[in-house]
DNA sequence: AGCGTAGCAGACTGATCTGTCTAGACGAGC
DNA sequence: GCTCGTCTAGACAGATCAGTCTGCTACGCT
């Protein structure tokens, strides 16, 4: 667990000035997870920015999951992580809902859009995917292929749950 | 964090016997995993020997992890919390990366075996969904559809990995 | 210049945690 | 009956944690 002093030798804040901000210390990681969660909103708007089809946008997202497993310094899903470390905590569970709840339902409405045949469950699997990433990202020392892995089963479960199905390829 | 007081009040050991027997808390967590380990081992044989084909051992996998989904005491991979709970240690690190890397070793040659074209490919693919699993039985309040998710997108990797392609079904 | 606000530095408290140590209970084997 | 090994019960030390409080500094405003 990382603690309160720590954060401050870091950061060169006051302990007091601290405390004076953000109550105690789950308010701190409360205002983190909910800046964090702007910082992902407008960084997932970018990437959808680039592509003017719901299937390239959900391919995107997974495209741009994969440079984030390329990045050695990418370690995991932060709400994942903080929900983890954290004490049970209402305020930090609730921010991890949120933000859980609004990629899920993000994935849903691309491929609802997709005109998947069950989005739901298309939006669900694509999360199942998201989060396996981020646990990969956090745990694996090689993952090596796991960014490949997840765009590729990621563009699988699109192409099978998606009316034009898998590319025109005949084997 | 769960402290050792609570440990010995809820098992009624006392303290000295434990140390003496694990040395110190990482110890016992070291312990506990490699047990778990052998338990996942044989739950994983009970469930491999239910089916006599690659593939649908593969999926086998995927229908049990349908069912621990469906449990509400399931609550995640015991590897990936107790690797996101402690501090950073050795021992504790090495006991996930071994299970890790033999979960997705047996999903590798159980790809290998459906002769998958890209068996690695395949192997990390599920491993992420495995993951993905994991991390939704341990986030998320509302888990519906999450097995049906898990064991459907599993279908769908596997089929559109495998020579014998999807369902002979024609759209 | 004077004042108020905000931040920094760090001592301090109380709670909690790991790990050690002492003292006694209990049973097995000779 | 005695001793040895193992167990329980729990006090204790030392570290670490969150959170409070005091004193000092620095800057903006009038």
């Amino acid at each position: 667990m990382v603690g309160i002093d720590r954060l401050l030798e870091e950061s060169g804040v006051a302990k007091a000035s601290l405390y004076t901000h953000f109550g105690n210390k789950d308010g701190l990681v409360r205002a983190y997870l909910e800046e964090h969660f702007e910082v992902r909103r407008e960084h997932v708007a970018q990437v959808l920015a680039r592509y003017n089809t719901p299937r390239t946008q959900l391919l995107g997202l997974f495209a741009d999951a994969e440079d984030a497993l390329a990045n050695p310094m990418f370690r995991g899903c932060r709400f994942v992580n903080a929900s983890a470390e954290a004490r049970p905590d209402e305020s930090i569970g609730a921010a991890t809902e949120a933000y859980r709840a609004w990629i899920r339902g993000l994935f849903t409405d691309l491929a609802k859009a997709a005109k998947a045949k069950n989005p739901k469950r298309l939006g669900r699997q694509l999360a199942l995917l998201y989060d396996g990433a981020a646990v990969a990202a956090r745990l694996d020392v090689d993952r090596t292929g796991a960014g490949d892995a997840v765009l590729s089963a990621a563009t699988a479960l699109v192409d099978a749950a998606t009316p034009q199905g898998p590319k025109p390829t005949r084997r």
